[in-house]
DNA sequence: ATTGAGCCTCCAGTCACTGGAAGCCCTATA
DNA sequence: TATAGGGCTTCCAGTGACTGGAGGCTCAAT
């Protein structure tokens, strides 16, 4: 199998594939004339990857996870670690991703949007503390 | 002011603070021994920057915010439809985390995650649809 | 005079790709 | 048989927004 059907039945672009093989991830083979022949078994592997990274997971968590789905002498708990550390990640992000869009959401209902200059959100970005004021306490957090 | 002391005061770190002038969101003086000369002004600038990063916005979003805050002739709804831009980015980052984060909580739950080899996490990933059965629609959803 | 902190520039690395250039290989058609 | 094209190859560079480190200059205090 060509690289080109492999991205077909993968998902997964034949740009990436090639990156994926550079960093290890996969070991297909080659043809005479240097193509990479792939088995069903790198089909498989790629697909598992897509699903992996559609989850979020990093690539070395990718890495890794792979390592432990050939593994036979794995333990559940490994795996379920490294989910529930994700987890933990992606519920970081989205608590950070509502504070924003809170703070956001009140200075753009607070804004006229018209023709003229005066404007709340910038007022609020230069530090005016007479605003809606919410952004510096934000600033603060991320900045820790 | 040296860059140190503008580093406390803004809250921006020293190198981010380079970084800055160099892709000329800010121009600091110099003194004689070339050491950067930063006035009130600049100060001011990289708190303004310091929120919009915070509040998410991207480097070049908070260019156009720093030059509307000095154009005098601005117009809010210049500013507002870029604030809704970003609300609308955020929001679908949001959901899919959310997404994300519904997937991995469920399989989570349905691995044991004792000393035996048997995951269903690593059983989806796979692709085995006799498991949970969200991640491919994901990924799916993630390649368009 | 020396020490140490603070400042300078420049280069490289991060993460996970993605785009593009230059060139080989294979198949089909004229 | 010549050629056109599409697919494959490698290698290099760029993305965003910094961050770390090396090597070296300046300044204030001892």
């Amino acid at each position: 199998m060509n690289i080109g059907e492999v991205a077909e039945r993968s998902g997964i672009p034949p740009k990436t594939i090639r990156y994926y093989e550079d960093i290890g991830l996969i070991r297909p083979q080659r043809s005479g004339n240097g193509y990479r022949a792939f088995r069903e078994l790198d089909v498989h592997k790629l697909a598992f990857l897509g699903r992996a990274r559609a989850l979020g997971f990093s690539i070395e968590d990718c890495r890794t996870l792979l390592s432990l789905y050939e593994d036979e002498s794995r333990e559940s708990a490994q795996v379920k670690a490294i989910a529930e550390e994700h987890l933990t990640a992606i519920d970081e992000k989205i608590t950070q991703l509502q504070s924003m869009r809170e703070t956001l959401s009140h200075l753009i209902k607070s804004c006229h949007g018209d023709h003229r200059p005066d404007c709340p959100i910038l007022s609020d970005l230069a530090g005016d503390p007479t605003v809606v004021r919410t952004v510096s306490s934000l600033a603060n957090k991320a900045a820790k």
